[in-house]
DNA sequence: ACTCCCCAAGCTCTATGCCG
DNA sequence: CGGCATAGAGCTTGGGGAGT
């Protein structure tokens, strides 16, 4: 049962206003009401919260929020959009005049194919008021995080995705096989037995292990290959590998995008892709910044 | 169920006090 | 002086109770 008898839901609107202004006259103007209108309101709020939530400056001029407020700001500000999504269902979102935090989780493969170029283009594309931030991917705790509202976004495999979020393809990827430019070996299309007695870098995102995708596929044609380092991120591999003469077998978008260093070759035997996909928390379904979000990071993928 | 009326709440504005 | 708080007067709005 919710209780809210007593607390007039637009005095939180007024909150959010001077919060985000910490100025009553600033906020007045915002909320198209007078000062002194807006000081009594803010008098309810302290009443209502017991807290002073903005207090004078020592200077006289200006206020400070107080630890409440700040505590408040963001989780009250993303409850009346929720709120403001529900009952007009589609508040537009403009990101070009917008203020809006995007927390994206991925690993560094994702980040590097298409975190990257969202970053570029985000000048173009966006505001100053749209920012955006990367985190790990670390599962369990993503799913957590997700539900709790942490992170807008998930980019990953099929196998990261949580069943109970919506998700959508965004691209099939296949791997290739990669080697510095230059490399001893030679420019020739690659054969089962030179791929095999070449010196490997495994990329195990859940780290340490030796034994990957490419493993288990060589297992079943009886074959094996010499993993000789294991490391934990892609990014690692490009500088590895042109400093060196390991090899890899890495995303093929991902290669592409090393392919001034590195050159790229078929895989002498069949190899399963995987297909990344974008999964959100239902309840930001509708959400039209997060809707904007998608079909960015669509197009992205698509391009 | 509907209408009418009262009252409380909250808005406006102006004026003014207070504080650094 | 700038900015917030408060007071008083007047207005509108909406909820609740009483009467039909």
């Amino acid at each position: 049962m919710i209780d809210l008898r007593g607390i007039d839901l637009n005095l939180l609107v007024s909150l959010d206003a001077l919060l985000a202004e910490s100025n009553v006259t600033r906020a007045a103007e915002r909320l198209h009401l007078t000062q002194p209108a807006v000081s009594t309101q803010l008098a309810r709020l302290r009443q209502i919260f017991g807290d002073p939530l903005l207090i004078p400056a020592e200077t006289g001029r200006g206020m400070t929020r107080s630890a409440r407020a700040l505590a408040l700001m963001e989780p009250l500000h993303a409850a009346l959009k929720n709120l403001e999504v529900v009952v007009r269902h589609q508040p537009a979102f403009d990101p070009h005049s917008d203020v809006r935090r995007f927390v994206i989780a991925a690993n560094d493969n994702a980040t590097s194919v298409l975190g990257l170029p969202l970053m570029e283009r985000l000048p173009e594309l966006a505001g100053q008021g749209v920012r955006i931030a990367f985190v790990v991917a670390d599962q369990p705790s993503t799913a957590e995080r997700l539900e709790r509202g942490e992170i807008d976004l998930l980019l990953g495999s099929e196998r990261m995705i949580p069943a109970s979020m919506k998700a959508r393809k965004l691209f099939d990827e296949r791997f290739v096989f990669v080697q510095r430019k230059g490399h001893p070996r030679g420019t020739t299309p690659l054969d089962l037995d030179t791929y095999c007695s070449l010196k490997h870098v495994l990329v195990s995102t859940s780290g340490g292990s030796f034994y990957g995708f490419m493993d288990e596929h060589l297992d079943a044609l009886g074959r094996a290959r010499r993993v000789a380092l294991s490391v934990q991120h892609f990014t690692l591999v490009p500088e590895l590998l042109v400093n060196s003469d390991y090899v890899s077998t890495l995303p093929s978008r991902f290669a592409e995008r090393h392919n001034k260093r590195l050159d790229l070759f078929e895989l002498p035997f069949e190899a399963r892709g995987f297909t990344l996909f974008a999964a959100w928390h239902p309840r930001n379904h509708v959400d039209p910044a997060l809707v904007w979000l998608r079909e960015t990071l669509t197009d992205l993928a698509a391009a």
